[in-house]
DNA sequence: TAGTTATTTAGATAAATATCTAAATAATGA
DNA sequence: TCATTATTTAGATATTTATCTAAATAACTA
C-alpha cells in the first residue's frame, strides 16, 4: 500500500495515469504531454511500476506502458472499510 | 485531491485513520498509541484536518479528534473512473 | 557500420517532509 | 492565583523527492 499511495501523491503522476486510462502510449508520447523532461517522466513511470500501477513492455525502439487497474482492488477495500 | 493523497501518503496517518475509524479519540490518546512525540502526531493531525480527513473539536482540556469519511467518496470516485 | 532516435541511468540541487526539543497557550483544580 | 495537564507552535535537522543536464544503452535505418 506504501508504495501505491506513494505513486499517486503527485499530480503528474496521476494525470499519467488518467491517460493511460484512454489508451497505451509509450514514453516518448507520455512526456510530450508535459513541460517536464523526459528523465523526470521516465522516473515518474518509474515508480508507477514500482507500484504496479502501470506495465511496461519493449517493442521495438519503444517501450510501452499500460496502466494496471487491478492493483487499485487493494486501495479500494481499504476505502471501503473506511466507511464502514 | 492534492492534499488527500498527501494525508495518506504517510503509514502513522494511514494508522491514526484507522484508529479514528473504531472510535474518536483526543489528541494524547492518539499519541499514546505511537512511539513518535506528541508534537509531530500534533502535526499529523494537522495535515488530516487540512486534507478534511478528520475533524477536532475542542472539550474542555482535550482535543478530541474525528473521521470525516465523506471526503472519500471524491477519492472513491476518483479510482473507480479508472477502472471504468 | 555509422548516424539517428528512444529511453534510461547517473549525478547534482532545491524544495518538501517527518521528526525532534523547547517554548507558548489554554484549561483545570487546589 | 498558581501549579499541573493537554495541546500546539516555533525552530532546527536529516531524509526524501522532483527536477534538471549530461551520459549511457539500445534499436532502427541508410
Amino acid at each position: 500500500m506504501n508504495s501505491l499511495f506513494k505513486a499517486l501523491n503527485d499530480e503528474t503522476r496521476r494525470q499519467i495515469v488518467e491517460l493511460l486510462k484512454e489508451k497505451d502510449m509509450n514514453a516518448g508520447e507520455i512526456a510530450e504531454r508535459f513541460n517536464i523532461s523526459k528523465p523526470s517522466i521516465s522516473h515518474h513511470l518509474d515508480i508507477l511500476r514500482q507500484a504496479d500501477l502501470v506495465t511496461s513492455e519493449k517493442k521495438g525502439q519503444f517501450v510501452e506502458y499500460s496502466l494496471n487497474t487491478t492493483i487499485l482492488e487493494d486501495l479500494l477495500n481499504w476505502i471501503l472499510t473506511l466507511k464502514k
